[in-house]
DNA sequence: CTCCTAAATGTAAACGTTTAGATTTTCTTA
DNA sequence: TAAGAAAATCTAAACGTTTACATTTAGGAG
């Protein structure tokens, strides 16, 4: 019993028609009761599983969407896969994983590969914002969604998350617990996430008429290495800030790595807001004030968007939603008594 | 220039027949540099790529394989995953992830799924190590791997973490600190690392001629909340242990919050060994010693095993490797002196 | 210039489905 | 019970490749 066993074989073995035992694989009805029932008998009896290469080959589509991600690594990435996995399944999809390492050369051939297999569709974080390589998939008019990243020269459904407002709120926050010398760990600038996140500081700094320090503005890459020198730079400053925003979950690893290891007194010397939850956010102490994301709810509404363009080819004008962060206020950020020192004595008005 | 264009058209254009088109897409040879120029060209500007479905309906492979792992969320798997997706980028091959959520159903339709698709392998960590719901997949001949967690009724080739090794080292070095009453905070029973790393605590409790105390073990399931419940439970004892050894990380994690929040004084009161690198482990104080598997060379050797039996078909035995995990030790195992208060006085010898 | 051989290219038959459209069977109704 | 309609079933043609085998072409040797 070689797994070998094709529609004609169920056909035979029933006898019937091919098309009538196809009629019933997809239960299209129209298939007499019994007659059904000795397909299925003979399906089970054979062991007959459909070659999906061959159904494909006819009805165009294959139940299957491409997922990019750049670095899998990053625990942001499984949630909103977890969030896209959970909607796909609900609707008899897969998802083929691949994840680029920030590699845009890699992002193509993924791309490429994905085209030739034919995916419904496509969800990216792409790592290339501004590339061309993009074009080919939706010139196949394969539909695409973009996912915390968006896309420069096409249109493309976009779900992100309110960048600005999240690390306006952080800083404000910060602000307006009397901190005047606020640092921020940017993330790249050829990014959305890091672009908007520094606007979102530089916004909140302009509407409480604080001045923009370069000094304060240090420039990471997403990675926990930069956030450990982030905060180390940060330190040797003559005059120190009193606050650090931080652009992103793995910065913010480093960063409290290197405040620890620098022996800066969190929450009182030196305040802190992190983008994005970490696990380390309640095991260290204080606790650490963060910007949450709605991830696996991101990850739901991209695939319900990328959906609703797979079912209905007409061309709809691209749609972008932005989800609101959250601010989880716990205890990294501390009362602030400005231009005094940090005893707290001196509480201004 | 709709996304149409086949073998057909470009055969058409560059005027040979779909036959030579196909070697030179294949790199076959045998083709005059001057007609592949020509192919190559026509390819080019019809943007044409081959259809993987049609491909594979002829060839037999598709150059994917299956990776199914029962939570996404933790941590451990997309490691695993980014071992094994650089192996098989390496070889030309993508792979499909699914999560079961440990629902051995789900399994069981992600499985079906895989073989309609005709992946040329599986990589699998199962929800389910009795069940036979991967006959299937072997009766079709599609070569699996098991990833941490073994397969009892088949033969398939096994990539393994020395569990019992690690946690008998783990808590080996606990008693030799002096600790006598070490409690367990075991995984399900019923999945090989849950078993495992008991079996290590109770060997090294045998050879140090300590005797194992119901009161304790703890039952937990791997999940976070049930660690953070070990904790309080044997908190709660009248007779508390003077250390734990956790068996996962995110029991880990629930573990270490409950003592916390407890205010059980960690490394003081209470040491602690736990299976598995987290990323809270460098963060709190003290640090905590873990056990660490190495999980990116767990993927890497995945892919390598699966891809040596997809391409010899040869029925070569079963194959299974242990790698062995690393004890990093830290700071939240204190030095215990039996018998005394936990004031260090009274050192015994 | 022929002939022969090897290299290059072409022809046509699969692969396993789905699905119009044709045909047969069953059911209803007069 | 026959006719007609409706339901069930069948036939055959795709889908886009790969590949064994057949055919043509090129290039030397005589």
């Amino acid at each position: 019993m070689e797994g070998k066993a094709n529609i004609q074989d169920v056909a035979k073995r029933a006898n019937v028609s091919i098309a009538t035992v196809s009629r019933v694989i997809n239960n299209q009805g129209g298939v007499r009761k019994q007659t059904e029932e000795r397909i299925l008998k003979a399906i089970q009896e054979l062991g007959y599983i459909r070659n999906a290469a061959a159904r494909t080959m006819k009805s165009k589509d294959t139940k299957t969407i491409g997922v990019i991600v750049p670095d899998i690594n990053n625990p942001f990435f499984p949630s909103v896969m977890a969030g896209i996995e959970q909607k796909a399944r609900e609707k008899g999809y897969f998802a083929i994983l691949s994840s680029t390492n920030e590699s845009p050369v890699v992002e193509q051939e993924i791309l490429k590969n994905f085209i030739e297999r034919g995916v419904d569709g496509v969800i990216i974080t792409t790592a290339n914002e501004n590339g061309d390589h993009l074009k080919q998939v939706l010139e196949q008019g394969i539909p695409m969604v973009a996912v915390d990243r968006s896309i420069q020269y096409y249109d493309v459904d976009t779900v992100l998350v309110d960048n600005v407002k999240g690390s306006y709120q952080a800083v404000q926050h910060m602000i307006l617990q009397g901190h005047e010398k606020i640092a921020i760990i940017c993330g790249p600038q050829n990014t959305t996430p890091g672009r908007e996140r520094f606007i979102g500081y530089k916004k909140a700094l302009e509407d409480y008429n604080l001045k923009l320090d370069e000094r304060y503005i240090f420039q990471g890459d997403f990675g926990e290495r930069s956030g450990y020198q982030g905060a180390h730079q940060l330190y040797s400053l003559e005059d120190r800030p009193t606050a650090i925003f931080s652009s992103n979950n793995l910065m913010t690893i480093g960063c409290v790595k290197a405040i620890g290891d620098l022996d800066w007194k969190l929450g009182e010397e030196i305040s802190f807001f992190g983008f994005d939850d970490v696990d380390i956010a309640t095991f260290i102490n204080p606790k650490l004030s963060v910007v949450s994301r709605p991830m696996h709810a991101l990850g739901e509404l991209a695939f319900q968007l990328l959906h609703e363009r797979i079912q209905f080819k007409d061309p709809v004008p691209k749609r972008e939603y932005k989800l609101s962060p959250e601010l989880i206020i716990r205890e990294s950020c501390r009362l602030r008594y400005p231009k005094s020192s940090p005893d707290g004595q001196s509480l201004k008005k």
